[in-house]
Order: C-alpha cells, then sequence, then structure tokens
DNA sequence: AGCGCTATCTACCAAACGGTAGATAACCTA
DNA sequence: TAGGTTATCTACCGTTTGGTAGATAGCGCT
C-alpha cells in the first residue's frame, strides 16, 4: 500500500467530495465493475481502508457517485421549466442541455458506460437507471404536450437520438456533436 | 465443481458452437468483465478447464464471440449491396437490418454492452470496435453518397438514432422499435 | 502544552478469480 | 473387444478482490 509517507489528513466533508470526483473519471473511463476499491483509492492517494471510513462499501460509494451526478446537474434544468414552455424555450433548455454535456465529456461517459452496464437486472444500480430515465422521458413528454402532435412518440426519437449521439461521440472525438445536434433540432422542433 | 456425474461429451465443432452461444447469452445480459470463466462453462455444464480445451482463454473466447456474430450478421447484408443503391433500396436493406435486430434482442444487447464497455482504451475488445464501427460508417456513407447532400452528416444522424434506439429499446422493451424506425425513416429517406 | 476525536494507515483474511498439470472416461476404429 | 485419441474432469496454484481489526497520527479545543 503505496502511501506510507506524507498523510494527508483532510476535513471529512472535503476528502468526500475529491473521492466522487476522482470516482466519477475512473467509472467514466472503465466502468464500475472495471474499477477496484484499491483504484479509487489511489486516485486520492490514499488506502482501500481509508476511502472506506467515508464510504462503507464499494456500491455504496457508485450509489454516492450517481447522486452526486443527479444534484450537480439536474438542479440546473428543473428552474427553467416551471411556466409550461413552448417549442423554442423547449429547444432553448435542450440545447444548453447539450452545451454543458459537451463541456463535461466525463460525466457523459460515466452516464454511458455505466447505464448500458445496468441493463442486468443483477446491477447495483439497475434500479436507480430504470427510474432515472423513465422520470427523464416523462418529462420530456410534459414540454412536448402543449405543442407538438406526437408527444409519446417525439420524446422517444429526442432522446435515442441524443443518447446515440452521445454514444458516437464517445467512441469518435472527430464528431461534431452540437452542428450535429443543432441539425436534427431545425428538423425536430419544426413539427 | 458441479458436474461430477454425467459426462457429456461433444465433437469439437459441436460443442464450440454451444459454448460461443452461451456465452453471448451471458456477455449480453451482464457484460464480458460481468462473467467469470467459471459462469462460462457452467452455462454449457461443463468446468472451466473443459472450457479452456476449447479457448486458450477467457480474452480468445471474447474474441471468437466477436467474429461468431460478425460472420452471422455481416454476411446477410454485404451481397443486397453490390449494385450502387438508391434511397428506396438502401431504406429496404436498413429496415431490414432492423427487423433482423429486432428478432435476436441477445445479440444487439451484447452489442451495446460491449461496445460501451469498450470505450476503455484497455478494454481488450476496444480496437475492434473502433475498426468495426468506421467501417460501419464508411459503408453506410457510401450509401448515402449517391443520392443524399450531406452524406457524412447524414451517417452519424442515422447511427446516432440506431444506436439510441437499440439503447432505449433494451431498457424499456415497450418501445415499439419498429414503428419509431419506420417514422424516422420517412423523414430521413425524404431529404 | 496536552488531551480527545477521528481520519488514515498497516496487516490481515476468506473468497473468487484466471489458468495449469495430470488423471479419467467417452467415442472411433481395427 | 482392445487400444488409441482426446474431450472432459479433479485438484491445485498464485494473484487479486472486497472487507475487517486494531494501531497511529493529525487537528481542534481547552
Amino acid at each position: 500500500m503505496t502511501p506510507s509517507q506524507g498523510r494527508r489528513r483532510l476535513p471529512l466533508a472535503e476528502r468526500r467530495e475529491e473521492i466522487l470526483k476522482a470516482a466519477t473519471e475512473l467509472i467514466a473511463a472503465s466502468g464500475f465493475k472495471g474499477v477496484t476499491l484499491e483504484a479509487f483509492a489511489a486516485a486520492c492517494g490514499m488506502t482501500k481502508a481509508g476511502l472506506l471510513h467515508h464510504f462503507r462499501s464499494r456500491e455504496e460509494l457508485l450509489i454516492a457517485v450517481l447522486e452526486r451526478r443527479d444534484t450537480l446537474d439536474l438542479a440546473s434544468v428543473v428552474d427553467a421549466l416551471e411556466p409550461a414552455p413552448d417549442a423554442a424555450t423547449a429547444r432553448a433548455v435542450m440545447s444548453g442541455f447539450v452545451r454543458r454535456n459537451l463541456a463535461q465529456r466525463s460525466l457523459v461517459q460515466l452516464y454511458t458506460v455505466l447505464s448500458a452496464e445496468a441493463l442486468d437486472p443483477a446491477h447495483p444500480a439497475h434500479a436507480y437507471f430504470q427510474a432515472r430515465l423513465r422520470e427523464g422521458r416523462a418529462m420530456l413528454q410534459r414540454y412536448l404536450l402543449a405543442w407538438h402532435p406526437r408527444p409519446g412518440e417525439a420524446a422517444v426519437d429526442l432522446l435515442a437520438f441524443l443518447d446515440g449521439l452521445q454514444l458516437n461521440w464517445l467512441r469518435d472525438a472527430g464528431i461534431d456533436f452540437l452542428a450535429q445536434w443543432e441539425a436534427f433540432a431545425d428538423r425536430f422542433f419544426a413539427a
């Protein structure tokens, strides 16, 4: 166990945040199954045992990572949604969403990798993702209800395209995410 | 190691096929990282050592699974591509592709789960997927070149939508994959 | 300065992992 | 029916894994 010398002691909240940030990066790169407790710990310059003082198990760490991303990400959207939105504002909100994702590649990859991994019903985050994505679609559908002729199908369309574009962008960084999105949105929000 | 009694002996090719089929199902359900050698073996009623007689390592098994899917899947498309196709035949080929995927959920899930897992450069199938998907896009682009104003962007669009739709369909089987595809294709092939 | 709290470490464990070596038994052929 | 081939098994090894127990050291408070 490496950090024999130079013990770094941090206040609880600070260390927790550091761990979660590092864990997010690692999971994004290699999936949850692909990262060991020791790897999580080493990324913060500490040992397994040290990490387990903050999170009682590896699985509890995963859940904390997901909850953190939720609070970070969802909060910034919800407030813009309060007045029943028309097509133009709906598009603006979605574009903002896309732009923010573009700047946070590792978070996008975290969600992509993890949500694919969690297709397995035995995965610790399976239920989380099932609920999360269902809510997401319902919320989007409410957006579209006011003006789109087929809000149900349209919601699936839009989310499918975004998910797929994200996936392909992660595979090939040469793809111009923003341009592809805007072109799609031109068609989508013209209906 | 369970199967102490009732040893089942099969000819080489037959057993190989049985193993690959079972491994495909397992990887589709839990990803490659999520399945152990013993689990692969147990699914065919044999032991680790028995399986390793056919595939020298766990990683070699993964590669064999991917190659098998390629030969099974690609062969049926390539022959329809020979005469430079117009929009209508291109759409027909893609629709056939979608229909076949619909009937083979586990293969779709195999590719989805595995290609997300393989975003990690350290994954044994990383190079495979990178090459495979690049080729796929190039091939599609050749299809579109004859009639579409922006074949490059259109190819990304189409593949992103299909990937994303697959992903969402795997998450929620209630989605009508075929209907969503046809609606998208109506718009796409009208351009 | 000294005391207490607790964040962190060292050392360890049992289970699970991928893989190897050598024994055993099922099938084919003569 | 005997013998050889080889698909499969039993038994084992070294490593890695998630997690625990108890020692140690950094910080805040008086």
